[in-house]
DNA sequence: CAAGATTGAGAGTTCAATCTTC
DNA sequence: GAAGATTGAACTCTCAATCTTG
């Protein structure tokens, strides 16, 4: 599904299970997660980025333009034009004119795109869930501390 | 450079200091740290994919055909392809046909290659070692323990 | 001239289909 | 038929350039 290209061999000690943990175990083990995250997500229909989009929209409550929407995702604004693109093909969104300001499009969920942003929740939920059950709270203390330093 | 679109909106803790450490403020994390990983590599005119390939025909010490780096780098053959085209382009790696398997392709560094490689690597050194003198020995065991649960 | 959006090009990735060779 | 490589299409993302509107 997605491979941990920066790795193994730069790293020889990537793996291993008794070295230090390098900077690309911590990538490599993210990789995975993330992998979980797209594969629960795939089951309902959607992405990482679609999904971001949907729930920007549901939380809003209104429709966003497309500027604000990639100021929201840290994404440059050619990349929200494109994701939106796919969302529309989908009719999860629907791009409406701005009467204010007519450079501006803003994008607007359609009741599909609801749907589909509440069945995405629920899958993000579950697995969040699981997660926090595997991660005890001194651990999770820790890695708090450690994912602070690193950001 | 990276965009956590995963993240915030799923979740609005994501970034929350005090709050329990969701998998979206790991990954998040995760993907700063990816960031100056290609930051570094930027420096040298590199990518991380482009530094595996070359590590790994350094480290192998002689041409390897795309299905074995393909293998070592845990992704799919067409991507494989794609990449060497893009190595092979800048000449940092030859194609090269293997006398065996006339199904086979090797790729082969360069003495350009070597050079690139050898300053990719460095820079990569560098990062590691600022990442392990910010981590204590303690808080090693402990994401090393947690790495090993999510992969 | 700034800001909003789009387009074009390119990197990295996946999958499905294809071609040649074993 | 299975394996090695490639191609084409799609997704996610970035940057630079462009167009329209403010």
């Amino acid at each position: 599904m997605y491979n941990s290209y920066v790795n193994d061999m730069a790293t020889p000690s990537s793996t291993n299970p008794a070295g230090k943990p390098t900077i690309f175990s911590l990538l490599e083990a993210a990789h995975a997660l993330e992998d979980r995250v797209e594969e629960a997500l795939e089951a309902v229909g959607l992405s990482s980025p679609k999904l971001s989009v949907l729930t920007a929209l549901v939380e809003d409550g209104t429709a966003l333009s497309l500027s604000e929407l990639a100021a929201r995702l840290s994404c440059v604004k050619s990349n929200m034009t494109q994701l939106v693109d796919r969302l529309e093909a989908e009719q999860l969104v629907r791009r409406v004119d701005c009467p204010n300001d007519r450079r501006s499009v803003k994008a607007e969920i359609t009741p599909e795109g609801k749907k589909r942003q509440a069945a995405g929740a629920a899958a993000i939920a579950k697995l969040e869930s699981d997660f926090a059950s595997n991660v005890s709270v001194s651990d999770r203390a820790v890695l708090q501390r450690l994912l602070g330093a690193l950001t």
